[in-house]
DNA sequence: AGAGCCATTGTTTTT
DNA sequence: CAATGGCTCT
């Protein structure tokens, strides 16, 4: 066999880890140094030097279009249809639908989102009688959460004060709840997985007999319970592949723990640590920066990027007066790339928090330059799709209670508080479904006269959606939950943008079932393997399961545009020119992350993250004044500019150079404002003379006589893009 | 039951 | 500055 494709282009480390001797691996790579590529060619060169079998491989990875990413090239290298390629979530996701029963879980499980998890909790505290005030929902997620991340069910967490114990409860009454309406969130699908492995040795063997190459990306984000798996299912005589970065190691919060990059060794026999230090991707100064900025962090396992590129142009500091004037030096950065040639899509915006999109957002808008925001809200967390896909549910199981609970009276129906209560408390006592309670309660007289009439409307509209949905295709019944529940005229209603809004999506998700319909499998969903049994699931209990799992990075197609996300969300992507905007102590790093020093370190990682982002250009930004909560915050320069080698950045300002004014109090203030008299060309009017100049910072605008027929004009400054002649 | 108003409040990152 | 929650009024 050829075994050069493979090889091809790979530098020596590379070539060792992608050659490595059957065992296990642990390759430590920098940013931009292949490391994607390196996995990828290790499972050809399984396939095709080791003569193992695609179907005796496993592929991990931590997002969705990771794992899309992976199989599709590792498809272009080896014929891979039998390979499993997913999330930890997905391919837990699969096990516990292929064995349900033995994971003591209903074949008709849902997954509950972090919204439905809220709304679950509040339930629980409810029904403690805990005063939400005190116990915030939100808190009582953290604390289950970090539990399950943890491996640990309720009982099994220790005890401790009266807050701990609290919780306690609240995770012991959410577990039975969970149970009892057979839903599973997020962290419950890699806790069940483990626990179905752990309980049961002859699936694990079966498994661990199957899968005998284990490939882990990103290894550095791996939790508690992620690790565990993997060496539960490793085994003795598996082999794993670790690829990842502990500098890039930003998920701490989210119960990632970068010991388990460090402590593999340790765990796993004769491990072979290589390391690929070699950037392809940034310029030399870029990677200074980086370097520089990371060797602050105590806790590494140490190592420095290196590139035979150039040094390239140093990084570039911006420093406006607020976030307006920050988004529009961004914006008319921005056009001038694009205008020298460049394409938007070359160019990433990234942020500390998604609020911050908005005044860029505002900027790039009204320059006119195309753009797409990342993260969010996604499509499926949307309000009004969260309802329809309630009603889809409940066409086909009535039981589910968490859809049951979200549409019973949306749009309103007459079935308030007051009724929604009396059906759940029957639903309690009998330990039925919350649709069956209502049933038993109408039938035996349980409600009163007004309740009952609402609630058997809501059934019989229920009854006969579903008794139409029966013969209709996934588009078909995606359109009829939407009209006859009367939600599309309910969101459509809605005041403002928003109704219209709301209604666009309804129908854009009629769109996506009938995607859903032709290209049935989604990308990075392992489906279509024939050694595995069909689980019988219909096109619409798919889709819900994608929806859930997939929470819709829905990227609207459309031409090239200047891509907006937080700096989390733009770990493995690389763009030519990168803009790092709110680089201020309190955003970044953010202040609940001031207090702590390991804190401290996962932002700068992030800042490392950014950075390395970056191929030939960084810009760095920041704002002096910043609406922040309904509030003006001044907030000092990040510490991270300090941090930062000076030699590798350099100051800039908007449009010309500053001119230094005294005010009136003679307190001395620097603007951006042009010299009067300085000649000066705009784009369309032609040459001119500056005759004077007003305002500051976003409102600075500037008198300027035209030659010719244009004449005398007053320009906004930011926007005019002035060029200076003298 | 439901609409609408007012006050409060919370603020990171997300599979 | 949102978004949410609690309140009143219809």
């Amino acid at each position: 066999m050829d075994l050069t494709p493979i090889l091809e282009g790979l530098n020596d480390r590379q070539r060792e880890a992608v050659t490595a001797p059957p065992g296990n691996l642990l390759v430590l790579a920098g940013a931009g140094s292949g490391k994607t590529r390196v996995l990828v060619h290790r499972i050809a060169w399984l396939v095709a030097a080791e003569d193992v079998s695609p179907h005796s491989v496993l592929a991990v990875t931590f997002t969705n279009k990771a794992a899309a990413e992976m199989r599709g090239r590792a498809e272009a290298l080896v014929a891979a249809s039998t390979m499993w390629v997913g999330t930890f979530h997905g391919i837990a996701h699969r096990l516990l639908r292929m064995h349900w029963q033995e994971a003591g879980l209903p074949q008709n499980f849902q997954i509950i989102d972090a919204d439905d998890q809220v709304r679950l909790v509040k339930r629980v505290l409810r029904s403690l009688e805990l005063d939400e005030k005190q116990w915030p929902a939100r808190q009582a997620i953290g604390f289950i959460n970090a539990a399950k991340e943890a491996g640990r069910r309720a009982g099994e967490v220790p005890s401790g004060d009266y807050f701990q114990e609290t919780h306690k409860r609240i995770y012991a009454a959410y577990e039975a709840l969970c149970q009892q309406g057979g839903v599973v969130d997020f962290a419950e699908l890699l806790l069940r997985c483990h626990e179905l492995w752990l309980e049961k040795p002859a699936l694990l063997e079966h498994y661990q007999r199957r899968f005998r190459h284990i490939l882990v990306d990103e290894f550095q984000d791996t939790n508690v319970i992620q690790y565990a798996s993997l060496r539960v299912l490793a085994g003795t005589q598996s082999h794993i592949m670790a690829v990842g970065d502990d500098d890039q190691s930003i998920y701490g919060w989210r119960g990632a723990k970068m010991e388990n990059i460090q402590r593999f060794p340790e765990h796993f026999a004769n491990t072979q640590v290589i390391r690929l230090e070699q950037n392809y991707r940034s310029t030399g100064t870029i990677l200074d920066a980086a370097n520089g900025l990371i060797e602050k962090n105590a806790e590494r396992l140490g190592k420095s990027l290196w590139t035979a590129a150039g040094a390239g142009d140093p990084l570039l500091l911006y420093e406006g007066y607020n976030e307006v004037e920050e988004a529009r030096f961004v914006a008319e950065r921005a056009q001038g790339f694009i205008d020298g040639g460049g394409s938007a899509d070359e160019i990433a915006v990234l942020y500390r928090s998604n609020a911050q999109s908005r005044a860029l957002e505002e900027a790039f808008l009204r320059a006119d330059i195309a753009y797409r925001i990342y993260g969010g809200l996604r499509f499926f967390e949307r309000a009004e799709i969260k309802n329809a896909l309630a009603y889809m549910r409940l066409l086909n199981q009535p039981h589910a209670d968490v859809a049951f609970e979200r549409v019973v009276n949306l749009p309103p129906r007459g079935i308030g508080g007051k009724s929604v209560d009396a059906v759940r408390r029957l639903a309690r006592e009998r330990r039925i479904s919350l649709w069956q309670a209502v049933k038993e309660g109408v039938h035996e007289g349980r409600f009163d006269g007004r309740m009952a009439k609402a609630l058997m409307a809501f059934v019989g509209l229920i009854e006969a959606m579903a008794a139409d949905a029966a013969q209709l295709s996934l588009r078909e019944v995606a359109q009829l939950s939407i009209e006859d529940s009367g939600l599309l005229g309910y969101h459509g209603k809605e005041p403002g943008e928003r109704g219209l809004a709301r209604k666009e999506n309804l129908e854009e998700l009629v769109a996506a079932c009938r995607r859903f319909e032709t290209d049935r499998t989604f990308p990075l969903d392992p489906r279509g393997a024939a050694d595995e049994e069909d689980d019988g699931a219909s096109a619409l209990d798919d889709f819900l399961d994608q929806a859930a799992l997939e929470s819709g990075e829905y990227q609207a197609e459309g031409g090239p545009a200047v891509q907006m996300m937080t700096l989390h969300s733009a770990k493995g992507l690389e763009f030519p020119l990168v803009f790092i905007t709110g680089m201020e102590d309190g955003l970044f790093p953010s202040r609940l992350s001031m207090g702590t020093p390991e804190r401290i370190e996962e932002e700068r990682r992030l800042a490392y993250v950014g950075i390395t982002r970056a191929m030939r250009q960084l810009y760095l930004t920041r704002a002096q004044v910043r609406w922040m909560h309904g509030a003006e915050s001044r907030n000092p320069p990040s510490r991270f500019l300090d941090e930062i080698p000076a030699a590798t950045m350099e100051s800039v300002r908007m449009g010309f150079a500053p001119a230094r004014r005294a005010k009136g109090n003679g307190a001395a203030t620097e603007e951006a404002t042009l010299n009067i008299g300085a000649r000066v060309r705009h784009g369309k009017f032609g040459e001119g003379v500056v005759l004077r100049s007003e305002g500051t910072g976003a409102r600075a605008r500037v008198e300027v006589n035209f030659a010719g027929r244009v004449g005398v004009k007053w320009l906004m400054f930011g926007y005019a893009n002035l060029e200076v002649l003298d």
